[in-house]
DNA sequence: CAACCGATTGTGATCGCTCACAAGCCTGTT
DNA sequence: AACAGGCTTGTGAGCGATCACAATCGGTTG
């Protein structure tokens, strides 16, 4: 049997409630005292019982990270992050994959696992707005991502459409007029997809640049694969291009193949720009150009919210919309040396809590 | 306050162990009873408290898995495999990012959150043989990789030695004869470097080649950064290469890097082949042939041990070394077409469980 | 016909910890 | 000298579930 807070108490002479208190770093404790029960705990190797401490404070220390699939480098790289923010305030994350199903999302919110944790810090990609009541939750919720806006939940986001704009014109400023886009989900007016398409449009029309839909192309989902394909067609079209904005690096690296499988040059006959800036961005043949979005940020604000939540008591705060600054960066695939060419400023705004009465 | 067993079993009419029963699948509850409790738990919204369960039954249904870090793509891709096999058996995962330094990797085997998982599985990076003592510990433990040989736990491996010769010798049946290996590790006797340079010297010795220490370059911690640094190093050396084996895929696409940015024609010049076959192999630019080394195989053996110890009672069974096959996959890197060009068997051996007897 | 057996349900203790509360102790103040 | 008030430690009651054990109910069995 394992060794109890009870065992060290005896051992150090004390009541257990004392154990208790050094443990939990309790700061009226004489020292002669702390030290004795620092020294049962050591000798006889106690180590809290979790469940146990769990189960009376209602608390388990963990917050749940839902994403759709780690082996997408993006929320590879957003767990990273969340995990170190969430250990620097001691708590423990735990990772849920959801492959982008509405089945496993909807799991998330409601399923077997949603007790196991005080929180939930969660990136929706199958549900969206007709959706939003599966977010009325009773409990610390931060929402990620494009899909659900307007939600009871704090909201941590992209600066899409500015971002996407300003990756557009940087591409026109270095003298492209036949900007494709790569990764458009024609129809959908929510999503990453429509605020990057639209994103561009605004970038295009500023630049003085028509619209032409022959240089929108699909691609359904936002993987390597798709993106080859797509920039497959627009190639085989023969539609004239000098330069690509995937929306988002995935879909960049793909369409980097399928140049090169075409042995189209990049940059010289078509600059490529991507949007996440994954690592991977800045290692591919040739190094590509992308929109770093504030990962790090995002995931230390999510945290810090759902913290946040999880500790309040009393009045709900209001709801927060948070968008970190995202920045261009200039790399090979655009002619330029890997530095930061623009930056788009984002901000805090604040919902009414009371959405949430029923 | 969250409702509980007691407000169910008030509200069936019907024991509080008689709701239980029911929550735990118990075959002897007549099928009515059964009916009223399942209603009483749809109509209250019962939820098991995990907390109060996992006091009582010391499991919490949770396994740790340990590695280096998600943001390489091996390592995201196993701890999907490993989250998916888990599932499947009904049991949750829990992450832990161990940055491959020695602390955080001690910290996995000991530290303040071993207590929250029923079992570990474990990739060492920074640990190694002469850390062994760390790994005689009192819970269901299994080792991946290749850092720590003879522990007295479940063993999960790859077929190192043979996958790296079969690779070299496949290089060498396409007619290169100039086959440098990035990556090694120079003075390591444990380890993959070490095990997968000792299979390319084997390999070399049966392909009739000379050994060149020319050819060997180091590399330290294998990113894509030390990769393409390795390799531009041989490249600014004049040696004379047609042919390189990086010693995993993430050095393999820095090496590719490098290549490109000397200018040197892969495959026509230079044929490179990685191992690991993570996803980016297959859509790196020209897409890179590579060693897969049963990841799948692994994720799920690893999963299926330590679930056999958790549930195991009474004698301890023999600890077991498993290494899953593994198969060489020849594309553009190496002038072929993405087909498997290679297998080379694993298999399972038993080791005497009484190693634990302290 | 009484003992007996398997199916079905209930009882009471307990897992290890923290919480609210209380009590003792010491200091300085009036 | 009495007392307020802050430090320091202890007491007893659960948190919500499961476990070992026991009790009940029919129907069999010898």
């Amino acid at each position: 049997m394992a060794v109890t807070m009870h065992d060290v108490a005896q051992r150090a002479g004390v009541s257990i409630k004392t154990v208790s208190n050094v443990v939990n770093g309790y700061p009226y404790i004489r020292p002669a005292t702390r030290e004795r029960v620092e020294a049962a705990i050591a000798e006889l190797g106690y180590r809290v019982n979790v469940s146990a401490r769990n189960l009376r404070t209602r608390r388990t220390g963990l917050v749940t990270l839902a994403v759709p699939e780690l082996s997408l480098p993006y929320f590879a790289q957003l767990a990273d992050a969340v995990m170190s923010a969430a250990d620097a305030a001691g708590w423990t994350v735990l990772i849920e994959q959801t492959s982008a199903s509405r089945e496993r999302e909807t799991e998330v919110l409601s399923g077997r696992r949603r007790h196991l944790t005080d929180g939930l810090i969660f990136s929706p990609l199958a549900l969206g707005p007709d959706d939003i009541d599966l977010f009325t939750v009773d409990f610390p919720l931060v929402v990620l991502g494009e899909r659900v806006f307007g939600a009871p939940a704090d909201h941590v986001t992209m600066n899409n459409v500015a971002a996407a704009k300003a990756a557009t014109l940087h591409l026109a400023s270095l003298g492209r007029r036949r900007i494709a886009v790569v990764g458009a989900h024609a129809g959908q007016e929510v999503g990453s997809a429509a605020l990057r398409t639209e994103g561009y449009r605004q970038g295009l029309a500023e630049a003085g640049l028509p619209y032409d839909p022959a240089l929108v192309v699909e691609a359904g989902p936002w993987h390597r694969s798709t993106g080859a394909e797509a920039m497959a067609r627009l190639l085989d079209a023969g539609v004239e291009v000098d330069a690509v904005f995937a929306l988002n690096d995935a879909l960049a690296l793909g369409a980097l193949h399928a140049l090169h499988a075409h042995r189209v040059d990049v940059p010289g006959e078509v600059a490529l720009m991507g949007f996440d800036d994954v690592d991977d961005a800045r290692f591919a043949v040739p190094a590509l150009s992308s929109v770093d979005p504030g990962r790090d940020q995002i995931a230390q604000t999510a945290v810090d919210l759902v913290l946040q939540r999880i500790g309040a008591s009393g009045d709900p705060a209001p709801f927060r919309r948070v968008v970190p600054d995202s920045r261009i960066v200039g790399r090979e695939s655009t002619g330029e040396d890997g530095s930061v060419v623009g930056v788009q400023p984002g901000g805090t705004e604040l919902v009414a809590a009371d959405l949430t009465v029923a």
